[in-house]
DNA sequence: AGTATCCTGGAA
DNA sequence: TTCCAGGATACT
């Protein structure tokens, strides 16, 4: 999934109806996916939703925590009196469990979540809240473009997003995407905020002007804040904590549209791979 | 810096 | 049947 916006929308919708639940049971129909022990998280009360980078948190009174990854087809959907009524997007994910179901939490007030991942790239990690910090992913992530308040790691300033690009003589994207460097950016808003500040994804990142730093510095804020309120990109399997799909797919300025016109004029975009990822731009307005 | 790898399913 | 996918990592 899934990047800062999808995974902030996730976090949301568990705060608001996870938080406050005791877990009852758990069933693990994927042990590779669970690292760690059932047992730490049973009879536990969710205290708190955390995100880091495109990385969730979920804080247990038990000193316990579950640090969760849903890399590309995660998804963490709440089922409870309250969201009965709910409309689920599509039959793909309506119905839960399903065959992509690995993880089911039993929770008290009948309620229950469960961890769908289609492809199973993602991750639940059982570990001491106080461990959750020296875990690799968390423990190297960059500074965040403050998108969504709530800024769990460090927030990235204009200045710091100079500096991280000024000393750094590696194509322009790969770079922006490489979570150690930057939290949270993944590859359709990367493609779409290089666009719109209308650089090549190609350029080596220190050759770029002060004003196309800032001009991609505001680009990256402004898409992903545009997709936040899109509910995210349910590109392929995103949806949020209650199962409904976002629509900013249906709002992307060049991702996935290879052969399409560009946004501004008749310029077909084209998609070529970069560091391993597809890459689309226009390249009359991306220089 | 580029490529293989963990997987599955939808599309070409 | 082959190729491709919102990620991250471990290799060459």
């Amino acid at each position: 999934m899934p990047e800062l916006p999808e995974v902030e929308t996730i976090r949301l919708g568990l705060q608001k109806y996870l938080v406050g639940h005791r877990i009852v049971n758990v069933q693990v129909r994927a042990p590779k996916l669970f690292q760690g022990n059932p047992e730490d998280v049973i009879g536990a009360k969710v205290k708190d939703i955390r995100r880091v980078g495109k990385g969730l948190i979920i804080d247990l009174d038990n000193g316990f925590s579950m640090a969760i990854h849903i890399k590309l087809t995660g998804q963490l959907i709440y089922r409870g009196d309250e969201t009965k009524n709910v409309q689920v997007s599509k039959e793909k994910v309506g119905q839960v469990p399903s065959n992509a179901t690995h993880v089911i939490f039993t929770l008290d007030k009948k309620a229950v979540l469960y961890y769908n991942d289609r492809r199973r790239f993602g991750w639940i990690k059982v570990l001491a809240t106080d461990q959750v910090g020296n875990l690799p992913f968390f423990r190297e992530m960059g500074p965040e473009p403050p998108v969504a308040k709530e800024m769990e790691g460090k927030a990235l300033t204009l200045e710091k997003f100079k500096e991280i690009l000024t000393k750094s003589n590696t194509a322009v994207k790969p770079l922006i995407m490489d979570q150690k460097k930057i939290g949270g950016i993944g590859n359709i808003y990367a493609n779409d905020a290089l666009f719109m500040a209308g650089i090549d994804p190609r350029r080596k990142a220190n050759t770029l002007t002060a004003k196309e730093m800032e001009a991609l510095y505001k680009a990256i804020l402004f898409v992903m804040e545009k997709s936040f309120k899109y509910g995210g990109a349910s590109e392929l399997n995103f949806v949020n904590a209650l199962g409904q799909e976002g629509e900013y797919q249906n709002h992307a300025l060049v991702y996935g549209k290879e052969g399409e016109k560009c946004p501004k004029d008749q310029t077909v975009i084209k998609k070529f791979f970069l560091g391993g990822r597809g890459t689309y731009m226009c390249s009359y307005h991306q220089k």
